[in-house]
DNA sequence: AGCACGCCGACT
DNA sequence: GTCGGCGTGCTC
């Protein structure tokens, strides 16, 4: 069998491994450009990986090759070949993810070429009554004689000139199109506005990260309202002066316009954003811009990692304990430890910021892995708030604020001032039950129950998108005595108006649901009049409320006692989170209900020491040989009976296991019905990581091969953060 | 993941 | 007698 000169392709296929495809030119393209193959019955876009010889017998041929230039450079490539390897997710759908929608589609890498419209020479003589019978071409005509430095397409748009009128006017040899004049940039000052004054703790961190050479992790741990923003921007300023970009990374919900703002009120370099919110064109030109080097600064959401960068300069990653950097389906990285892999490969500093750092940041910083930045005093001449734990066994159903929190809330507003009530529930009451048989409202699709939502009379499962209208008796017992357990954001709305004379402002994802809703709501609290917000998570995020000056926050029990080992450390960082929302001008008040307010490590969160809190949970985690002493990875399996899941985790389970890696379960898991498929896992646990990595090599290789694998659903999670 | 092929139930 | 259900198998 001759062997014959191939390309290597990955292609976004959920397969393992790269395809071979014969290529008749001589020289071949690069590692990282695009090529379109014929695969089984389709064509699809893939990306050249090598080239080498084959002598597979049914060889294909390259059907076209898209890019002269590598459309994924080298550095980027090696970004995706590693975590591919690291993630165990095939290399073809990680570049795949990494590229934008129109370049997965086969659109051309190419910046788009800036044409504006121009008036001619001609076209400048020319008179109205030329045009008399064309009213469409005349407005055109005076748009375009207004604007003589030229007009681009959008700004056309904008004021509304047709583009038949303008195809018209060309025709007539009036109008046409030139390749905007890109002026040489004219050194401009870098700063637009003076940097803050920044106290000891900011200056030395600044002085630390500007002073770094090469590749250096920065641990920033800096409280709420210590200025972590303020040393983010100076840092940047020599990085920016020297040329360079930098790439932000921050939560899905910090991506807010105040934060772009404050970035681009700091400097006069293109700031650009990258997230989801953008159309596919806008993506890709932001794409284009940063890696073509004219975006400097970069903020964007976990996937903006797999950015192009011309010539980077700096990584931070903002609020670097936030869950949303891991990604929880398809591919499941961690945006936050790309970063750092990112920053190494490119001989960078990264600097990881957080009031309430993950425990494996933490661990690196202690054990001097990472370079620890403290910032402990608030910028601001404000008190960081104690917590207050507040006995709330004797809250009710009827009325989930304790009398000392009501009056709390009563003497904020009174004072002028805006307290916010957070509940991690959305709906009115998250249970429906009746009184006489107990019977219960439960999702028929997961092992949950419904949660009442009173405004539009329905029962909704949060789990999946099931619904249906409360009934008016009990189904079971015929009963009309069906009552609501537990409360909710609504309940908690409804209650507040009732008890006070000032507006409730409820912020969840049912009241926001609405485009331009969330906005509307926070500009009513921007606007400083005494009111209460109700809010989930959502508020805990991002947004600075400068009025607050009182938190109240309800069960947040549930983190503190959850099965999963990361409960406590998340609950903490919420905890603390929301309560930094108190008191960022003048001081402010947090009071935290709990149904167990002796419990040690809410005590010791609510202490407001996340440090300490954090040597406690390390030191249990080292025990248990739990990250970051151990290493996990989770098998998830999902079929239509739990037997179906269980018995081929069974037949994985049965395996071998290379020394050191153990294997616990598989277990049903925690809910183990959710949207009509039964769910199972497996745990697979190492202290070191090659072993778990080989580990998990053969268990995929196995998973594909059996036949149980066919009716089940299957994944691996690398480091997985929820393990519910 | 797609997209075929393939072999069993309710319709013109 | 056909349309179509989703089980099974393959994709360089």
């Amino acid at each position: 069998m001759p062997t014959k000169s191939t390309l290597q392709i990955a292609l976004p296929v959920p397969l393992p491994g790269c395809f071979d495809y014969l290529y008749a030119g001589d020289i071949p393209p690069a590692q990282g450009s695009r090529v379109q193959v014929p695969f089984g019955r389709r064509t699809l876009i893939g990306v050249v990986h090598g080239h080498g010889q084959s002598d597979y017998p049914k060889l294909k041929a390259v059907k076209a090759v898209l890019d002269i230039e590598p459309v994924i450079p080298a550095e980027l490539y090696a970004l995706c070949e590693r975590a591919a390897r690291y993630y165990h997710h095939p290399l073809g759908e990680v570049l795949n993810y990494a590229l934008p929608g129109l370049l997965r589609q086969g659109q051309d890498a190419q910046a788009r070429q800036a044409l504006r419209w121009h008036l001619t020479e001609r076209g400048q003589h020319v008179s109205d009554d030329q045009l008399g019978r064309a009213p469409r071409q005349l407005e055109a005509l005076t748009v375009l004689r207004e604007h003589p430095k030229g007009l681009s397409p959008p700004m056309l748009a904008a004021l509304d000139v047709s583009s038949q009128a303008l195809a018209a006017l060309r025709d007539k040899g009036w109008a046409e199109q030139r390749e905007e004049q890109t002026a040489p940039s004219s050194p401009r000052e870098l700063l637009a506005e003076t940097h803050l004054p920044a106290n000891a703790e900011q200056r030395r961190a600044i002085a630390a990260i500007r002073d770094a050479d090469g590749f250096v992790p920065f641990l920033l741990d800096g409280i709420t309202g210590s200025g972590k923003t303020e040393v983010y921007l100076q840092a940047m300023a020599p990085v920016l002066e020297a040329g360079k970009q930098v790439l932000v990374l921050v939560p899905e919900i910090g991506l807010t316009p105040q934060t772009v703002q404050r970035f681009r009120q700091r400097f006069t370099v293109p700031v650009i954003t990258l997230h989801s919110g953008l159309t596919d064109r806008e993506r890709l030109d932001n794409w284009l811009a940063a890696r073509d080097g004219q975006a400097r600064i970069l903020i964007g959401t976990r996937s903006a990692i797999f950015t192009p960068l011309a010539n980077p300069g700096l990584i931070i990653v903002d609020e670097a304990h936030d869950g949303s950097l891991k990604q929880q389906d398809g591919f499941r990285y961690h945006a936050r430890d790309l970063a750092t892999w990112r920053a190494q490969q490119l001989a960078i500093p990264v600097i990881h910021g957080s009031a309430t750092p993950a425990l494996e940041t933490l661990h690196l910083a202690r054990t001097g892995r990472y370079r620890e930045l403290r910032l402990s005093h608030q910028a601001s001449d404000s008190r960081r708030p104690a917590i207050e734990v507040l006995d709330a066994r004797s809250a009710s159903p009827a009325q989930p604020l304790l009398p000392t929190s009501l009056q709390a809330l009563r003497d904020c507003v009174a004072a002028g001032k805006q307290a916010l009530v957070f509940i991690n529930r959305r709906g009115y009451a998250p249970m429906i039950l009746c009184q006489d048989c107990g019977w219960q409202a439960e999702c028929p699709r997961c092992d949950s129950f419904f949660t009442w939502h009173r405004s539009d009379n329905s029962l909704r499962c949060h789990h999946c998108d099931s619904h249906r209208r409360v009934p008016s008796r009990c189904p079971d017992c015929g009963s009309a005595a069906i009552q609501e357990a537990g409360s909710g954001t609504e309940k908690l709305e409804s209650l507040l108006n009732d008890a006070l004379e000032v507006p409730v402002i409820r912020i969840d994802r049912d009241a926001t649901r609405r485009k331009g809703a969330l906005d509307a709501q926070l500009a009513r609290i921007q606007a400083g009049d005494p009111a209460v917000l109700v809010g989930t998570q959502m508020l805990a995020k991002g947004h600075h409320f400068p009025k607050l000056a009182l938190v109240v926050i309800l069960d947040m029990d549930a983190g503190f006692l959850s099965a999963d080992f990361r409960g406590p450390e998340q609950a903490a960082q919420l905890l603390l989170q929301v309560a930094g929302r108190s008191g960022r001008e003048g001081a402010g008040r947090v009071l935290l209900q709990s149904r167990h307010p002796d419990h040690p490590l809410l005590q010791q969160a609510a202490s407001g020491d996340y440090g300490a809190l954090a040597t406690t949970l390390l030191a249990d985690r080292q025990l248990a040989g739990l990250p970051p002493f151990g290493h996990l990875a989770l098998m998830r399996c999902e079929a239509m009976t739990l037997g179906k899941a269980m018995d081929f985790l069974q037949q994985l389970s049965n395996m071998t296991m290379p020394e050191g890696v153990h294997l616990l379960g598989p277990v049903p898991a925690p809910m183990e019905k959710r949207a009509g498929r039964f769910r199972a896992q497996l745990l697979l646990q190492a202290d070191q990581r090659p072993p778990l990595h080989g580990a998990i090599d053969a268990l995929l290789e196995q998973a594909r091969a059996l036949p149980a694998g066919r009716q089940c659903r299957w994944h691996i999670d690398v480091d997985p953060i929820d393990m519910l």
